[in-house]
DNA sequence: ACAATAGGGGATAAATTTATCCCTATCTGA
DNA sequence: TCAGATAGGGATAAATTTATCCCCTATTGT
């Protein structure tokens, strides 16, 4: 597993949310997790531009971050659900937040991101 | 400059505002901007672990995005201020909601955190 | 027998983001 | 005259994150 090499800053809520947040598929993760996608299958056939390795990995991490609760049913072929925890649900508003900032602006967004992409490639 | 290979999804609000929301030190300077510290300077002596070059292509980033101006004073020493724009002003309710989330759950949030960092480092 | 399904995970490469280092310019104050 | 403040930016290294590839387990259906 990577070690970090420099320590994250955890001085206030913003550094504390972003160490959880972060990461590129976390969010929909969530998302989907709750919408009540709760297997890893599911969620990679909803997220198909993931590799299963990083929807794991990231998994794993929220894991540990106590965001969400990963049950295994003893059965074959096996079968793993994952679930939001209490403290994860509270996420979810946030999120929805992020989102719908986004929504409200999306012509906007999709015009500016796409030229600044235009002139890199310059 | 460097230059994307792989294309970002913008196909919902959360890719796009991940998209200009997204680097080290955005929402920090963003937050501290509409606060009032306006030249490059003043938000560095704020974040004092961002390099300046750093700051320099993340603040060139968000004005590309249309969150902030740049306002170049043609005096010497140089004197250049940043301000929100309208529409980066619409961020800061977003961004409050993610600090507040993060300050409301601090002790949690660090105590995960930092356990998740002893795990990896054995 | 073989493919498909379900979930895990190691090893390594590639992509991306940050950090470091160094150089430019001009004025002010010691 | 030299240091410091102010702002910008190129080149390159290091850190970090994602992607790729490959292998393992066991059952069900063809």
């Amino acid at each position: 597993m990577y070690e970090r090499k420099i320590l994250p800053n955890l001085n206030c809520g913003l550094d504390l949310i972003g160490e959880v947040l972060y990461g590129k598929w976390k969010i929909r993760l969530l998302w989907f997790i709750n919408e009540g996608h709760k297997r890893q299958s599911e969620l990679q056939r909803k997220i198909p531009d993931a590799t299963r390795r990083v929807l794991n990995i990231q998994l794993k991490e929220m894991e540990d971050h106590e965001l969400i609760t990963r049950k295994i049913y003893p059965v074959v072929p096996p079968k793993v659900e994952y679930d939001l925890t209490e403290f994860g649900k509270t996420l979810i508003p946030v999120i929805a937040t992020l989102g719908n900032w986004g929504d409200k602006n999306e012509e906007r967004l999709r015009t500016v991101i796409l030229k600044r992409l235009k002139s890199e490639s310059e």
